[in-house]
DNA sequence: GGATGTT
DNA sequence: AACATCCAACGCTAG
DNA sequence: CTAGCG
């Protein structure tokens, strides 16, 4: 029977050049094993998993013939449910081991992908006391180019920016790996070397229970105790006296087993998530007999769940942006939406719209540095010798977002290129009652732009009405000019009624202006996944086109709701990611 | 939100 | 110390 | 022609 080569845990991750780096993948490890018979997947324990992940059984039997050469095989790897290409929600990964029922309809809708990181046997031939170097050749030239249900873990040489990506999707940790480690089958071992992308939080510790050794650990919401979970390891002998002393002589006695502490013992946990009074792999970090227990509450506890980048000095994260929606809230999306709104604004000069009292006061646009911005944030000069922001990395995003950045507004084109990277339409109809007539005519352009080769996506724009973009390559905004501007009249002589390119508001009535002329360079349009500064905190949210209907209400995609929609659904621009 | 200038 | 101002830019229109 | 508007 397999039995895993185990990483041994470390705080800090080696670098040199013997050292190769892959992202751990927060799943279930799992032997992949491909015989010329049967696919069997394989847990930690020797359970067979098979029957409960029929999606990547049948993918393999669809792909056989990719794979034949190589069988026998054996894969090392994780099994895993994807939200980016780095980060996993093992909450979904958990479920589905448990699921009974309607197991298809689950591999249907939400598929579990099998990351491969190691390759153990190949044409029945073990690898295993080959060095990883090899093994990782071999691994890539078999699965090299696979995006379905079996992936390969990328392996980075460079520490720097193994790191960034973990930052960047919060995945779970990095694994280093010696070049020329053997595959030591059940064993800890110093050759490979697991990181943990540790969240740091502070709890107040109340009880301490005596037959297990574990300490409950709570944070005050509003006025009221919460439980934030258990913690039992990483206490030092000597902390664990402190501690148990301190109990016996200012605790209570509440049963036999249990004591309790009112609110004065604040410590530092680290750990994975802390989520639904549960802990994930809480670690003891150290006292803090600097701060109150009060300190202990939802804002820092968010705060330290978020993990935002040290370079950025937040500032009044009470303060309301949107209405019930403060600017730790705002912060926390930022954070969370990052790796699927920046690509959208890599390499372009922004235009951001700030609002730093809320959507309600005083607000203005912002494209060139201020002139104390922190050196991090990347521009590029204009024709005026002016120099444009960019937002190239999370910490700009972060520095944007605390500086009441609202809406993020891109041009069509990036920088150093004079040509645009798609056509847009702007689709905005007079009110939200005519939405409708906006939803006709992204069908329609979508019909005509397909039917010239193009793949068009869709979105939202965050107020009252949709975009469709459509990818171009080698087009300069005069040929767009001319294609957007046909496509314009063929919908207006389609529906005279319902389009229009009169330019005079006047003369518009309830009709939707397909406005082609902004659609030029200087001219810009909201960034994927930017929030508008709208009353309920709208968010510009790519679609996919079976949502596209009439009875959609753009006004249902708001920060509140997107991080759980993406969960679901993943992102509809997905090649943008 | 923060620097700088004005009352 | 309190308060004001700045933070884009381009086409269009009324005067 | 320019200040103001969007």
């Amino acid at each position: 029977m397999w039995k895993p080569m185990l990483p041994r845990l470390v705080n800090e991750a080696p670098s040199g050049n013997e050292w190769i780096y892959q992202v751990k993948y927060d799943g279930f490890r799992c032997g992949l094993q491909w015989t010329d018979q049967d696919i069997t997947l394989w847990s930690r324990n020797g359970h067979d998993l098979s029957h409960s992940f029929p999606e990547i059984i049948s993918w393999c039997q669809q792909h056989t013939s990719r794979f034949q050469a190589y069988l026998p095989l054996f894969l090392d790897g994780e099994l895993i449910i994807t939200i980016t290409a780095y980060r996993t929600d093992f909450e979904q990964i958990q479920k589905r081991s448990r699921i009974k029922k309607n197991i298809n309809q689950f591999s249907q809708n939400r598929p579990a992908t099998f990351v491969a990181f190691d390759l153990l046997e190949s044409k029945a031939q073990s690898l295993r006391k080959k060095s990883f170097s090899t093994r990782d050749q071999l691994l890539s030239t078999i699965l090299e180019g696979l995006t379905g249900r079996i992936r390969k873990a990328p392996t980075f040489e460079k520490l720097d920016s193994i790191l960034e990506v973990v930052d960047i999707h919060q995945a779970e940790g990095m694994v280093a790996k010696q070049k020329k480690a053997t595959y030591t089958e059940g064993k800890r071992s110093n050759t490979w070397l697991k990181i943990k992308n540790f969240r740091t939080i502070s709890g107040i510790v109340t009880n301490w229970n005596t037959e297990n050794d574990y300490f409950t650990l709570r944070y005050y919401h509003n006025e009221t105790l919460c439980i934030l979970g258990k913690c039992k390891n990483g206490l030092e002998q000597g902390e664990k006296e402190t501690l148990t002393t301190f109990f016996k002589r200012y605790g209570q006695k509440v049963n036999g087993t249990t004591w309790e502490l009112d609110p004065s013992v604040c410590m530092d946990i680290n750990c994975l998530s802390a989520e639904d009074q549960e802990l994930r792999e809480p670690v003891f970090h150290q006292f803090r007999f600097d701060i109150n227990p009060t300190d202990c509450n939802q804002l820092t506890i968010d705060q330290g769940l978020a993990q935002f980048p040290s370079t950025v000095n937040l500032s009044r994260l009470e303060k309301e942006l949107f209405p019930t929606v403060t600017k730790l809230n705002y912060l926390c999306y930022l954070r969370w939406i990052a790796p699927f709104m920046l690509p959208g604004l890599k390499d372009r000069r922004l235009t951001l719209i700030r609002f730093p009292d809320g959507v309600h006061e005083h607000s203005f646009y912002q494209k060139h540095l201020s002139d104390y911005a922190p050196s991090f944030i990347q521009t590029i000069s204009n024709n005026d010798g002016e120099m444009d922001i960019l937002c190239q990395d999370l910490q700009s995003l972060i520095w944007f977002g605390n500086h009441g950045g609202l809406e993020f507004h891109v041009p069509f084109n990036k920088i150093n290129k004079a040509d645009p990277e798609e056509i847009v339409f702007d689709l905005d109809p007079p009110s939200l009652d005519q939405f409708f007539i906006a939803v006709r005519a992204a069908h329609l352009i979508k019909e005509m732009m397909e039917h010239q080769g193009f793949t068009p996506l869709v979105k939202t724009s965050g107020r009252t009405g949709l975009q469709v973009h459509i990818p171009i390559e080698n087009m300069t905004y005069d040929e767009t000019r001319v294609l957007m501007e046909a496509t314009a009249k063929v919908l207006v002589d389609s529906d005279p009624d319902h389009f229009t390119i009169e330019r005079l508001k006047k003369n518009r009535g309830k009709r939707l202006y397909i406005d082609y002329v902004q659609h030029a360079p200087g001219k810009t349009i909201i960034a994927p996944y930017s929030t508008r500064a709208t009353d309920e905190a709208t968010v510009a949210t790519p679609l996919y086109w079976n949502e596209v209907t009439e009875t959609l209400d753009p006004r249902k995609f708001t920060i509140h709701t997107i991080p759980t929609r993406i969960k679901e659904k993943g992102c509809p621009f997905n090649s943008m990611i």
